[in-house]
DNA sequence: GAGTGGTCTAGACCACGAG
DNA sequence: TCGTGGTCTAGACCACTCA
């Protein structure tokens, strides 16, 4: 493996044990050139795959900074949940269930855990301008994410991932989804307010560290007629 | 605007206007850097950020190629349309209508042009295994593609972008789609062969050359039960 | 073996930001 | 004004593809 993709693995892993932290500077590239006894230009190369993958940001003069990705209204990329004013609001968040469970084949493979470990299972109901738009079923590795248990709802507040981050020291970096629409079950269509015969699209996301190992799963389910997204690509 | 940017835009250039053609090696990276009076890094620089964008191909001691971005399937992307024996198989395509109408205020926006200017309508339906699953209205600059106009529909052939470079020298490189659900029509759900109260999802997608000038626009519609998406993102 | 891209190095100079 | 990242240059050596 080349000396700039092991140096960014090196940084990345100091992403994640928290060294370097989110909106930290990271040193100067020559700096780091000298740290890790390599060129500048091989530092740099390997800063470029951070900033790349969403890590790192860069600002001309200022330095090169840990990046928080926002994740957090990142249900407004598929919805419109507009507030009437147009603005872009922070839903309200209600976690209705909270559990300790033993992981189900299904989300053991997703997180990357051996069969029947133990995960906390938060069921949460997510509410924009006060009418419920959002399910989520969220599952995490206990080991990692025990704290969460027993925090009140009101410190946990209206969003997860900064909660991961101040009382568990899990940073979220990146997320896989997948989309599908369904018919809405009853349980879905009374708790959303909808009518007989809609859908509901089904986004399920696997959330990861700056390392890329897998620490959430969750699926969120909203009605099919708010939906709208947009894709870039080549 | 850097050097190395300039150098991106010129190659960038050349492609769009078939000089270096799909399929096709560039010159080596020193002999471009020579071709245009820059160091090898620069030259380099500027082949990364055409790679990064998909534009152009490296094959590590053969050479740099120029892509053909693989659009032709792209429904496949969002549509569960899986033949019985999981094979992945190219839709068969019947152009329902051709004519030649002035631009919409929303089509001559999203194409770009001036309002009034002479387009082509395409209407198609297009087939997995014999059973209709999607619809379409694509809209093309006159200008541009007068030559699929008069075109037998058996020399088109099932996918429309090859038929636009062979026949009116356009490539596509870029795309943006954007994805929403809606009910039904009656015709729609006629046509697709639907149950009542079923919706469907809308792919609204502008096709771009390696310039990024748009050149066409198209409106796609399938069952939304059908439809599967997969998204990476930080 | 000849030619290609991939890695790594070294250093000069510029443009931007923050104090 | 100083330190930062951004650009551009120059060249050595390696790894791979293909005839």
């Amino acid at each position: 493996m080349p000396l700039y993709r092991r140096l960014r693995e090196t940084i990345a892993g100091k992403i994640t044990k928290g060294e370097y932290k989110p909106g930290e500077a990271l040193p100067a590239e020559v700096e780091i050139a000298r740290l890790y006894n390599v060129a500048p230009g091989t530092a740099r190369k390997a800063i470029e795959e951070l900033v790349n993958e969403g890590l790192l940001e860069r600002r001309h003069g200022a330095g090169t900074f840990v990046r928080r990705p926002n994740f957090n209204n990142s249900m407004l990329r598929f919805f419109l949940f507009r507030g009437t004013k147009g603005k872009t609001l922070t839903p309200e968040s209600r976690i209705v269930s909270r559990s300790v469970e033993s992981a189900s084949e299904a989300v053991a493979g997703h997180l990357n855990l051996p069969p029947g470990e133990k995960v906390i299972h938060l069921n949460r109901l997510r509410l924009w301008e006060g009418a419920p738009r959002l399910l989520e079923d969220i599952y995490l590795p206990f080991t990692l994410f025990h704290p969460i248990i027993d925090l009140d709802e009101s410190v946990i507040g209206p969003l997860l991932y900064p909660a991961y981050e101040i009382h568990c020291g899990q940073l979220v970096s990146f997320v896989k989804e997948e989309i599908s629409v369904t018919d809405a079950t009853a349980d879905d269509a009374a708790i959303l307010g909808l009518g007989a015969h809609e859908m509901v699209v089904n986004i399920d996301r696997l959330a990861m560290n700056p390392s890329r190992i897998p620490i959430e799963w969750r699926r969120s389910h909203g009605e099919a007629r708010r939906f709208h997204y947009q894709v870039d690509f080549s």
